[in-house]
DNA sequence: TAGCGTCCTGACCGGTTGGTCAATAATCGC
DNA sequence: GCGATTATTGACCAACCGGTCAGGACGCTA
């Protein structure tokens, strides 16, 4: 779950009392207030950025006095946190499933139309990944340099093999990679943009299916994978 | 140039003392200044935000005290405004030359290029792009409902006859804009990421032009034209 | 129902922010 | 070189922001 940091709100009591005492069964309003707090945080970070939040704003669209926020999360920096770390929770979910088999097509596929499910189901996350990232990806380096460039050299390997084999034209993985994420997460961080110059008022169920069935489409026959 | 609305500083003196009186030459000083200050505050707005910028920042990094600032931009509001002004001038000017030629293939390589092109030249400019996007893209609906949507919509018109006449695979054409929106302008907005992910200090020259074969392979390829 | 830990919150605070202003300096047209 | 416009800037201000805190309310367990 947690990548980076601990989501401290979870794991720190309000103001322990003596230096450790670990949370007894970690009380359900805690749970309940903290997962408000995040969505609302999710929401308003998507929407504005880090630095145009407040965590009034916050607590507002939590349907909580803003000391209440403060109550959970100490500082505004470790709402943010918090938020990340649920999001790559996310991301990372999203990741594992695609591995080895040896129907390139298959694989592709299956992990193209499982990131377009999560911008259409998390666009908020997405967004905010994305304004972490404009703004240097300083938060989530760890996760970066970690995890996701381990995956991002296995499932390169895996596809030189398919490119040796012949199963799949040759083409730079890392490459492909980056536009099969930049392609499925456009729909989610560049909805507004979409939106405008469809004339849509918003993405539509079909939409999604459209827009996964075109890049699908692209990257299979692109990169010479039989279907 | 200025696509939605003037850019206020060019042509709003500091303060008229009568109603209207339009600026004789505009003189150089102010030009000289007003560029600086545009460069700063793009450079800023790109890194932090709109929220997160402080027109304090952006006069330190134009090397201008505070005040001088807001003699030449009145308000945060119209210096943001006069940056997306000068972003949409360029991305303009990097639409039009692709337009009719019976040669797909060519006039897509062509597209794809001028579009790393930008990202590499002007990543700042695509990241504040990306952020107004994200931030719902308030202040360029305007453009995004105007030019760009008949942009789109000619350039449709064009690859529709493309697939009628077999020079192409039937492809959605929006989808397959927004896909090479998405796949060139990652290279500017998800830098961080992608130099994160491949060790690299930062992207060198040969790995655009390999972001850019390869981006062009997959799209040429993909929709099968004949290259 | 007593007691204790958790939760709640109005009021408050120092620092920062966008923006103003009046006084001064530089530049320009003639 | 002289008056008029344009440019410069330190000092200042009200509003807002993140964060604190004291003290009371609530909800468990025995």
């Amino acid at each position: 779950m947690a990548a980076t940091t601990a989501a401290i709100a979870e794991t720190d009591a309000p103001r322990r009392r003596r230096a450790d005492r670990s949370l007894p069964t970690a009380g359900r309003i805690r749970r309940a207030n903290v997962e408000r707090l995040l969505d609302a945080a999710e929401a308003v970070f998507a929407e504005k950025g880090y630095g145009g939040a407040t965590t009034a704003a916050i607590a507002l669209r939590a349907g909580l006095p803003k000391a209440n926020l403060h109550y959970y999360f100490r500082t505004k920096e470790q709402i943010y946190r918090a938020v990340l770390d649920r999001i790559l929770g996310l991301w990372l979910a999203a990741f594992d499933p695609a591995t080895a088999g040896d129907d390139p097509a298959a694989v592709l596929e299956a992990y193209i139309r499982a990131k377009i499910r999560l911008s259409r189901e998390h666009p908020q996350a997405s967004r905010v990944f994305a304004r972490e990232i404009l703004s240097g990806a300083l938060h989530i380096r760890g996760y970066l340099v970690g995890d996701l460039r381990r995956w991002v050299e296995r499932q390169s390997e895996l596809m030189r093999g398919w490119i040796e084999r012949g199963l799949m034209d040759p083409i730079d993985p890392v490459h492909l990679l980056f536009v099969i994420w930049a392609a499925t997460q456009t729909y989610a961080d560049f909805d507004a943009q979409i939106r405008a110059v469809t004339g849509k008022r918003a993405q539509s169920h079909e939409d999604y299916t459209r827009a996964a069935d075109t890049v699908v489409q692209l990257v299979l026959k692109g990169c010479g994978v039989q279907r």
